[in-house]
DNA sequence: ATTCGTTGTGTGTTCGCACACATTTAATAA
DNA sequence: TTATTAAATGTGTGCGAACACACAACGAAT
């Protein structure tokens, strides 16, 4: 049952039980300096007391300061993928706005390290209140760390993490974890003996630590149940930059892999993969992808691909926005690691997790 | 990149630009009449035209309104479902009491109608500014949804439906497509005819529509996928109340059924089946059923249960008070339908839906 | 003794909205 | 015509915090 009618306190209350003015109240509770020490003791005495907690409306009318928040993330033209944390972004962007709150996006050539570095370097020298990215290339982020640590503007890092260089928070997914939630999958679906391929999709594993893990988790489920003997688990990475090459390289699998059951693909490129055992008129492999891009759904829909795990891209960008207003304009605590749900999505509940009415689901 | 610096409008730039005052523009805004009519459409078109939105902050600095929302739900020590909607419940207040909302809970025991008519009365009596409940029981809600309507107090509904009396909104799930759902995982698990068990447990399949919803959800996947011929899908409807009878009737169900190999709980009692299984040591019947209550996970963790679908009950709960409150202190429209979505939980996924740190997951 | 600077303190204004109240305009009755 | 009333519109104030500014007191330097 609530509580009564707790009477919110006041500067004004504070003040008077403290016989100052509220000037000097607020002086004290902003630390400005100029208040005598023993007023001082007092007036935060009283605060403490009272259990005073300004009101936040009000703190938000009054003043007009305006945060700018940079945005750095790969151009969605390149890869599907990045259209939804632009979404998500923008509609934090929207739903902050009231409180000053806006957002100015660099978008990057995905495959180009020089426009990443480009971008950052236009982006600092904005000098924002805060920072949302993904770091998509190691090595040429940390300098950058480094000088937003010394401006002392806070970052936020999603969908990859990087450790190092302490930033406000991580948002998205557990690679590893998603390697086991896939397995599962797998392992459920094909309970007999049989071979597995795990396929990496137009990323340079070498550079890609979040597809190290996912791999990683996968093998380890069957390790942990004790199914390694069962499971014949080769990997690969497939490049589609020639088709002709792309397609080889999966008709030696198939030819050389007659028990090959099952499919993981690491990256949103699932579809690809469906449309070439489409084309070659496979019906037995089934298929575990990521991301809820259109072309994957198309597939899904029409049952080539069994499962796609969904890692609530949009919720990525909203969210990390969010943790920086909660940061820098409410003045709250944010946790460090915000882990996203890894949602199974089948063609029998996709409805729920795409973006039609511009909702998405993120955590409260 | 984001769009300017679009300066936030305000009553005043209204005002301006449709050469009136403020006090008029307040007047159309909130429809307290007295404006020329040729006045109020040049308002109105402005208003729209300039996309005005209100401060939420000015709006609530002014009023010291304080809202009262009552919300009508089980007593969670008779059934532990009931404890997430709670802390749903508890956790909007929480985040909505410095709009001065608060919230009574009215808990009955959900065994006992009279209790539930008894409780409702109280909470009527309190004149609440809005309403959430759960409506488990139809024919002794239907004459308080009258009485709600005729005080003009909005209602909320959430995990059961009752269309009529048009509600401010349902929150829930999908029985049908959540039916389907569990049948796809059956499926996919289960490629090889067999024979499928449906369970309803612990409830009336009369008195409880969403039952029977869940059941023609997965029995109709099978029918559209044309694979009625490879499946025998029979159900049963079990009660606990006599221990002795509910293992006599599986123990009937399993010698007449060799070819048993999955079981889908329609409600939250599949742990109930994962003892029994155990006890018999059957080990070749895979199981799914819902929500994620302490004894399911159990079985979840160590394999007994494949799946469990979680029907978000502390979204519910959140998101139910915080739709009242949308309505009733934002003033905004909301949906009439809110369905949460279908999340597939197994063990390598369940730490993101688990309700640990007090997060949950809901729409934004 | 005046001027200055420093420290401590109080006052006044602003933010956008809601609502009470004041004023103008138009219509109608006497 | 003027008085009376209703309708239409304008003005003013408060909500709580933030912050600019005003001002007083006092010692030090000129």
């Amino acid at each position: 049952m609530s509580s009564g009618k707790k009477a919110v306190v006041r500067i004004k209350d504070i003040a008077l039980k403290a016989k100052v003015s509220t000037g000097t109240v607020d002086r004290v509770i902003h630390n400005r300096g100029r208040v005598a020490e023993d007023v001082k003791e007092r007036v935060l005495k009283i605060l403490k007391e009272l259990n005073y907690e300004p009101n936040i409306m009000a703190r938000m009318l009054g003043s007009k300061k305006q945060y700018v928040f940079a945005a750095l993330l790969p151009d969605h033209s390149y890869d599907a993928f990045w259209m939804a944390p632009k979404l998500g972004i923008e509609k934090a962007e929207q739903d902050l706005r009231q409180y000053g709150v806006s957002v100015e996006q660099y978008v990057f050539n995905p495959h180009d390290p020089q426009d990443y570095v480009k971008m950052a370097t236009k982006l600092t020298k904005k000098n924002p209140d805060g920072i949302l990215l993904s770091p998509i290339y190691y090595n040429e982020t940390l300098p950058f760390f480094e000088k937003w640590n010394e401006a002392k503007i806070p970052f936020v890092l999603f969908n990859t993490q990087i450790a190092e260089y302490d930033p406000l928070s991580y948002i998205g997914q557990d690679s590893y974890q998603s390697g086991l939630l896939a397995a599962k999958l797998v392992h459920y679906g094909q309970p007999n003996p049989c071979s597995i391929l795990i396929a990496h999709i137009d990323e340079e594993i070498s550079n890609a630590q979040h597809l190290v893990k996912k791999e990683q988790g996968f093998r380890n489920y069957f390790i942990q149940q004790n199914l390694s003997h069962h499971y014949n688990i080769i990997s690969t990475e497939l490049n589609r930059s020639s088709q002709s090459g792309f397609i080889k390289k999966l008709d030696e699998i198939l030819e050389s892999t007659l028990d090959l059951k099952q499919i993981f693909v690491t990256t949103s490129q699932a579809y690809d993969i469906a449309k070439y055992l489409n084309q070659r008129h496979v019906k037995n492999i089934k298929l575990i992808g990521y991301d809820l891009i259109a072309p994957n759904l198309y597939y899904l829909e029409n049952g080539d691909i069994s499962f796609l795990i969904n890692q609530n891209p949009k919720g990525q960008g909203y969210w990390g926005i969010y943790q920086l207003a909660e940061h820098i304009v409410f003045k709250k605590e944010v946790p460090i690691l915000k882990y996203l749900p890894l949602d199974v999505v089948t063609n029998e509940n996709l409805n729920y997790f795409r973006d039609e009415k511009g909702s998405t689901f993120v955590e409260i």
